[in-house]
DNA sequence: GGAATCTAGTTCGTGTTAGAACAATTAGTC
DNA sequence: GACTAATTGTTCTAACACGAACTAGATTCC
């Protein structure tokens, strides 16, 4: 076989893409898109932060993130607050609704998830932790190495995998 | 743990996302984007075939497919042309120019990802792929237990990745 | 202390994304 | 053979995606 890892790659590809189908599909249901969930599930049972580090943690680039915002916002779920130290920043947080609505739906959301880790055993999912992590490592370093590459990607669902802690 | 599983939904998203800026970096410095690579990948060496299959075949969902088809015929690497037998179907295939590019800039690409995979051997790619598709089947199977899911979602390169055959 | 530099968010342009509604065509059924 | 149902691709809408240009505010450096 030319190139083994090719059939890996798209392994990787199919398998994160049925999660994303499976889980966005379930978020539209809720009358909110995955982007929106996971800035709600970031700022679920927390005080609040700055664009910065939402983005970061979302894994949003900075202007996408306005957009999201922006819709959030208009439908009562999120406050934006200048900040005081710093004034270039904007201090982001759920508004009640929104923490109410984050109760109702983020341990829904979990659950409705957790029916599909059936097929793998405990010890299988610490293996598939570790080949993931070596494999992402792969990636980063190569890109480092080759050339200034772009920080932010798009990437659906991290902050509910986040909530692992 | 509460929650041992969404620390490894975590991964699988960190590490696609991984992927999928590295490729996505280079695929932008050859002027094409990652769709439309996903295209060119697909129907390169190959006679053609209709909208429908080549929708498959990279995962875009048809109404998405028209606009990326329609970029890449402006550009002329890509042709249409009206089916004898099924008046609905639509046959595409790259022009000679299309197929020129995709000679040219195809095995470039899989050298590009080749390297990030220096981390994992032979006996640990058979592990990661057998793990990853028995989480994407429980994601499918899922989804059809649940509701009629979209069976289309959004993924990138799958086509080089499916190159492996 | 002022100039150059850096950082945080917003705005903008092009392209992708999914779903829904639609027209054209084919298939299935009686 | 006509009527219904299914399929193919396009069009449309709302939202997201990223990079780049921009504004406002903070830091660094001399």
């Amino acid at each position: 076989m030319a190139e083994r890892f090719l059939q890996t790659l798209r392994r990787l590809a199919t398998a994160y893409q049925a999660f994303a189908a499976y889980s966005a599909a379930h978020i539209r249901t809720l009358d909110l898109t995955p982007p929106q969930f996971d800035v709600l599930a970031t700022l679920g049972d927390q005080a609040g932060m700055t664009c910065r580090e939402l983005g970061e943690r979302t894994l949003i680039t900075k202007g996408t993130l306005t957009g999201v915002l922006d819709r959030l916002e208009v439908r009562g779920l999120l406050r934006r607050e200048p900040m005081e130290h710093d004034r270039r920043s904007v201090f982001v947080a759920l508004t009640p609704a929104g923490q109410e609505l984050h109760a109702r739906i983020f341990p829904e959301h979990v659950k409705h998830l957790r029916t599909c880790f059936a097929a793998l055993d405990r010890q299988e999912l610490r293996q598939l932790d570790d080949l993931l992590e070596r494999l992402a490592s792969g990636f980063a370093s190569g890109a480092t190495n080759d050339t200034d590459v772009a920080p932010s990607p798009k990437t659906r669902m991290i902050a509910a995998a986040r909530r692992a802690h």
